[in-house]
DNA sequence: CAAGCTGCATGAAACGATTCAGAAGGGGGT
DNA sequence: ACCCCCTTCTGAATCGTTTCATGCAGCTTG
């Protein structure tokens, strides 16, 4: 019942506490009798380590966390999958927290996680406030790797998709596509993604030599439906203002345009063309297959777990690095030429 | 830069240890004077505290587990968002693990979970070999809560949905359709709910009066992948034994049928009708809007981690209990009447 | 004024694992 | 017989907290 010791563990196999401990860590250290009576005293008693008290010992834990915006957002379960790969091989534990966009929560994350003394971090910051945080763990020792999020400075490792490049081939492709009143859903501005998205889209308008309008509105969240709504106000413009076509900051408020103008009575790509970004899983499925902006979202993942486990074992000699990888449009038919 | 501990902060105070011990946790046992001088110094030192010591003094974590079968699957994002509110309310901190629907894997998580003393794991085991290891964990007084998964006898509190009944819904939509060669998508059938699923299907046809054949295809996993690849199988058959409806042991599996059947230019439902598991959020944006059984995600993490909660708590009072829910049948067009 | 409180602060004793200097015993070499 | 080395094992010290018995003032109370 109560958890057994190393210490009954030791009276059990008649040895000493230091014996039981190197059958634990050093077997070879120990006469092969010796061990085999300490094993069978530990399968005898049920014996199990307390983490607790090793990690006390050792000054740090095994664990790596990886903080991100939503666990429901199918980007991010790629991202974790791809990072629980590598955590996993190195024979660490990977615990998934989630922010849900709130920088509060994420504070809390962040405490609890450096009371724990995680071995790292990788996280998707909520915005630009949570430098200070990441600076404290990175002072503490803890080594950051900053995903899915440009340099934030030389202070630690990044892994990221060129959000701008993604957010140019998309409008670049409406554009060609002959659309001139688009539309950006997507938000909080204060997410970098949704502002390098954007600032993207802006540019390749600007270059493209012909007038064109790129209307923004803004939502308070990243999920379907937040894009319901944005496409419910969308519809309600006199027919003269409204966009021909919509990019979404992510295909969550793609597929949620989607359902509102189809249970609206609009066509898509007829009446307003979309393309998203990430290229979930599900956006090739969708009533309208999507275009979309796709990520390497699994290699994101396993990229920075990489990164972070040669950080935290490189120590002294380790140089950051910024690992950004290409996005690329893959198209399909909800933004086909538009038959007018 | 080394995490200064309690002592040092006394020091720097010119208090004793257990001042600033009390400080931390019953401030109010302190003068108010003393209190102020222990806070700046904690201030000052960027002192946080320890908690593998302060788990090993008090034998126990501040966490909970859960160990979903996937965490890509929207159905689990859910429930542990569900979990999630509960957890936090209570001050404790939910850690995510996924067995990928791999009993090694499972394995290793709880025994890493059970060196770390958590204080509770919330699971929907891969299948009924996890029986013994969760024992265990009960019998060190870590309290477990099954999710998704009946009884499992009296040995720990569990939250379920009626699978049989969610599969008899399903079955008698299809029926009443009008057909009557169906076929049974999912696997591994080690998987509790995939087999009940099934148990309710074939207890609806053999109630029905009439003739009809269920055929199982059974997949490896319950991915979209693997639903694609089942229905590859599927369309291969010769005509006449080929199946007019299926019925997909989840989404994910439905939405990998719609796709696979869509690129090879068979029209759903009139060539075969697809009722899909779990009505997730995509379900009902889907190319075609999918028929699908509801389960409440949501409360099934929030009750499953109130009972958690409440076992941890009451201790020797504490009585198991089994709630149950019932599922609901949501009909979209995936399932409606083939025009022939 | 002694006795008994109350309020605050103290510091030693756990918690359970790891580590490390050193003891014990057994060979081998001279 | 002696010395030294090697393997194997020992047990005390340590990590940072929490808790608890104890000490010490300064009050009230009879």
């Amino acid at each position: 019942m109560a958890a057994a010791s190393i210490k009954e563990v030791a009276r059990h196999a008649g040895v000493s506490l230091g014996t039981v401990s190197n059958v634990l860590n050093r077997p070879n250290r120990v006469a092969p009798a010796t061990r085999q009576r300490v094993l069978d005293a530990i399968a005898e008693l049920g014996y199990v380590r307390n983490d607790s008290a090793r990690q006390l010992r050792a000054g740090r834990s095994r664990t790596i966390a990886i903080v991100v915006l939503d666990v429901a957002n199918p980007f991010f379960t790629d991202v974790v999958r791809g990072a629980e790969q590598v955590v996993e091989e190195a024979g660490a534990m990977l615990v998934v927290c989630s922010s849900g966009e709130d920088r509060a929560r994420e504070r809390r994350h962040l405490e609890l996680l450096e009371e724990q003394r995680v071995r790292g971090v990788l996280i998707t910051p909520v915005g630009l406030g949570s430098q200070p945080h990441l600076q404290r763990l990175n002072s503490r020792g803890i080594p950051v790797v900053l995903v899915d999020r440009g340099s934030g400075g030389a202070s630690c490792c990044s892994v990221a998709v060129d959000d701008v490049l993604g957010g140019r081939l998309a409008m670049d492709h409406l554009l060609a596509q002959g659309h001139r009143r688009i539309a950006y859903l997507g938000g909080p501005f204060s997410i970098p993604q949704v502002a390098d998205r954007h600032a993207g889209a802006a540019a390749a308008l600007a270059a493209y030599g012909e007038p064109g309008e790129l209307r923004v509105a803004a939502t308070d969240t990243l999920t379907v439906s937040a894009g319901r709504r944005a496409a419910a106000e969308l519809v309600s413009l006199p027919l003269r203002q409204r966009p021909t076509a919509v990019f979404c900051a992510n295909d969550l408020i793609a597929l949620g345009v989607l359902q509102e103008l189809t249970t609206r009575g609009l066509r898509v790509p007829d009446d307003i063309a979309i393309v998203g970004y990430d290229d979930i899983e599900f956006a090739g499925a969708a009533a309208v297959p999507l275009s979309s902006v796709r990520q390497p979202r699994e290699q994101l993942g396993r990229t920075a777990a990489q990164l972070l486990m040669e950080e935290a074992e490189g120590g002294a000699t380790h140089r950051h690095r910024h690992v950004v990888f290409q996005p690329q449009l893959v198209v399909r038919h909800s933004s086909d030429r538009p038959r007018r």
